[in-house]
DNA sequence: AGAAAGTTTCCGATATACGGAATAAATGGG
DNA sequence: CCCATTTATTCCGTATATCGGAAACTTTCT
């Protein structure tokens, strides 16, 4: 039983099985027989899973072309997931006033696993790239500006950890070896932020800053991205200070209770409904 | 058979309701019993299923405090979805140029159902408020400038559906009756955009136009969200110029298949595997 | 500390999902 | 244009995974 195809039992984990493959083929879409193919279930079953996720929304059936793919219902609760602690809704206006302010691309990055993911970004005008792309994108806990800052600030035990896991996934990514790796892990604790150009994104570079919780560990980062040029020795010392004053404040809101006034600080709800 | 509970079953289904609900619950959270309340579920029943969710990474259990919430993968994968034609990733550099252009904020806008979604969003410097909020969020199609110019360039048949469904959700909302809809609609059909300061969101403005398929009708809307101010008589026309020449781009990149080349027009497939 | 509410494990009955086989629809080739 | 082939969908008997009552266990509240 452990040899095969060890796992998916119950209709529940098939239908999520369904939506991740249909995540990592959506430009076009999958076809019916090659979801059943690819995840080793007969037609039929594909289909009237696949008919549940759609009368439910998840999935959208383009009709002529008889292609399966997510639905925009799916998009929605994206949405209101990945908010932990209400990361996201603390720090958007603060990320749009950085962009604002800094006229560059903000990022928030938070820890998944072995990886990090971008939970939010306010563009610069200045067109850039990123290891983590768009919204939801996710990189190598280490690859990168704002995914190092949180690595090189994780509880000792659970860097580790990491370190162990992704080293071989970073080959080829701009991590020579390890010892090249712990290096800058403890340049970055020690400077308080992470900015070295990794010159894999050609005349991109990034600072980033770690959001910590009150034992000092990264909960999340913001990183700046930049081209090159923007964060010469006179503009990137005044944009780490600007970014560390900001994750500071970050930090003070995820705290919820206020060690002085000992009830929730500042609760926002200015909004209707 | 046929009474109360009509619906849910299979655990599929079951599931998909629980992730609904997280969804709704997303601030705090919600726990086991909560839910197994709010589904008429039993409580077993709802454990077992969270424990699948949890496996699969859809849902995160915080530990200490006994609550669910959305997942981050969840928020990875939903993020994929979303994107019907590839109209995403084909705004994005659009939208991009017109906040940097413009130095405002742009919205991509989408019909689901009898709602528009927003699927994108590009900031500009000037701190606005929408109706669709954030990337994901809802509204009513009809309520706001991108809503508008959607219904608007609907099918005739697929607009009355519309606005017969959703004439009762806009009371309140700025839609007087619907005369006044119509009005504004054969409007908006006139003009080719809609640009009406709804007064709902003081100092707010809009202005939107659709993007159109071969059949002259919407599949999506380009939207502009700025400070009255800046929308101003002077201003207003280069906006919306400039809007209807990218949407109109946007357009030819959406049918893939050059009426000349007979084959679809420059693939993508730039990045490796 | 005791009570109450919430969570998790266990297990037998049964409802639900599975997949083979057959049918229908779409695709493609001659 | 029709026939062969692939793909999608329906049907249904079987078997298995799901359900929920009961109970043990944990946490929270008073």
């Amino acid at each position: 039983m452990t040899t095969d195809d060890a796992g998916a039992k119950s209709s529940l984990q098939r239908g999520i099985a369904i939506l991740r493959m249909l995540a990592d083929s959506n430009e076009s879409g999958a076809r019916l027989t090659d979801i059943a193919r690819d995840l080793n279930l007969t037609p039929p079953t594909v289909h009237r899973i696949l008919k549940t996720l759609v009368e439910e929304g998840m999935v959208e059936a383009d009709k002529s072309t008889k292609r399966y793919r997510l639905g925009i219902d799916l998009f929605t609760m994206a949405a209101r997931a990945g908010n932990p602690n209400n990361l996201r809704d603390i720090c958007r206006p603060i990320m749009l006033r950085l962009s604002a302010t800094l006229r560059d691309t903000i990022f928030l990055l938070v820890r998944s696993g072995f990886d990090a993911v971008c939970l939010d970004r306010s563009e610069g005008p200045f067109p850039i790239r990123s290891f983590t792309g768009d919204i939801g994108g996710r990189v190598t806990l280490g690859v990168g500006q704002g995914s190092l800052a949180i690595l090189a600030f994780l509880p000792d035990e659970e860097r580790e950890e990491v370190i162990r896991f992704n080293l071989p996934r970073m080959q080829g990514v701009g991590i020579l070896d390890e010892v090249y790796l712990r290096t800058e892990i403890a340049r970055v604790r020690d400077l308080g932020y992470a900015s070295r150009s990794t010159g894999l994104l050609p005349g991109m570079s990034g600072v980033a800053v770690p959001v910590l919780d009150r034992e000092g560990h990264a909960v999340a980062a913001l990183s700046v991205g930049t081209i090159t040029e923007r964060l010469n020795e006179e503009r990137l010392p005044v944009v780490v200070d600007i970014l560390k004053r900001e994750a500071a404040g970050v930090c003070r809101q995820l705290n919820p209770f206020d060690p002085v006034l000992r009830r929730p600080a500042a609760v926002l709800g200015s909004g209707a409904s």
